[in-house]
DNA sequence: CCTACCGATCGGTAGG
DNA sequence: CCTACCGATCGGTAGG
């Protein structure tokens, strides 16, 4: 069996720097570390990829999409702005804080790329953000927050990616319980009861 | 001049490894980064510091606990607990943003240090919350948010620190409007005409 | 994808 | 605080 066509070790490869790149930071996890983690030897994970700043982009562009898809599927069919809204901030947390793809946390680690990789990661961060920033003009629109402009969406997505820094899966909140806290800080609180 | 009488520069250090840290991060950082930031040779820094790892510390233990002088100086005489709120949020971001000392985002970097030291600063980031609990409780207690409880708080940092991430001093939103914006998040809209 | 390896860099130290 | 240095590690490559 010839290595180059086994698509699945460069996917393995992908979710462990994924995970190590977001426990340990980009700089602090080595090549070596990945390739261990995938039961490989030190030098092979260049067969797959240029350099591990390579590897890094890969692991963001490809997160993000696989991200997006789910953010897509999970508010098809969704019309009301609102729940929209609540579907996405518990699909992202999904994203965020579940699902071995911790990307959306990635994007802070831009820094460690150069100009031109940095451009496409930020086009798949703006693809992933094209749905929230319709349903906040939509919210907006129909007077249910105030303002869908860049510092909302920006602080929103500070507030929600944070969450990765200190929530604990397993401990005394849920992922759906910080879905729900979180979805109530950008919407404020319920204008009727239901 | 005996070097080690020279508290000066163990400051100029401390506060270049924090825009560094900040800046690039821990690990990618390297000691002799800081080093010529301070127009030091490579081996000086250990005069003052027995590691990388205790720089760090430093920083992050210093820079918050002057943060937090700042803090209760800004509120000094406040009895208002939504202008408090507003001038925490403010404050926070000046520490943040402005000021060379930006050691509240540092706190991301504690996964660098070994447990005692992370105990340390866990207890420095302690002392830090400790206005803002107090403001959010009365916010609370007199129903000017709905809840005080510690999804409450992390998620608000999340979105204030988050704010290094993509804040641009110079650029078309100013810190006074970002504060007013994140402060706006938090408090949800205004109940009454002002 | 492995073996074997290299050049560069890095945290840290000895001695003054 | 500098000079001079060391051991370890790391990203990456050659050749198969």
């Amino acid at each position: 069996m010839e290595p180059g066509l086994e698509p699945n070790r460069r996917r393995e490869l992908l979710r462990a720097a994924a995970r190590l790149f977001v426990e340990k930071g980009f700089a602090a996890t080595t090549t070596r570390d990945i390739a261990e983690a995938v039961g490989m030897r030190a030098g092979s994970p260049f067969y797959h990829f240029r350099s591990k700043q390579e590897l890094l982009k890969a692991a963001m562009i490809e997160g993000l999409d696989s991200g997006l898809v789910r953010l897509l599927a999970a508010v098809d069919g969704v019309a009301d702005p609102e729940i929209c809204l609540r579907v996405l901030v518990r699909t992202h947390l999904g994203n965020l804080l579940e699902d071995d793809c911790r990307s959306p946390m990635l994007i802070y680690e831009s820094r460690a790329l150069d100009a031109a990789d940095r451009a496409e990661v930020a086009a798949a961060f703006d693809r992933y953000q094209a749905p929230w920033q319709a349903t906040l003009e939509q919210l907006a629109a129909i007077g249910r927050i105030d303002s869908a402009g860049p510092p909302k969406r920006l602080l929103m997505f500070g507030m929600l990616n944070g969450c990765s820094h200190w929530f604990r899966p397993g401990g005394a909140l849920s992922v759906d319980e910080l879905a729900e806290a979180a979805a109530a800080f950008v919407l404020g609180p319920q204008p009727s009861a239901q």
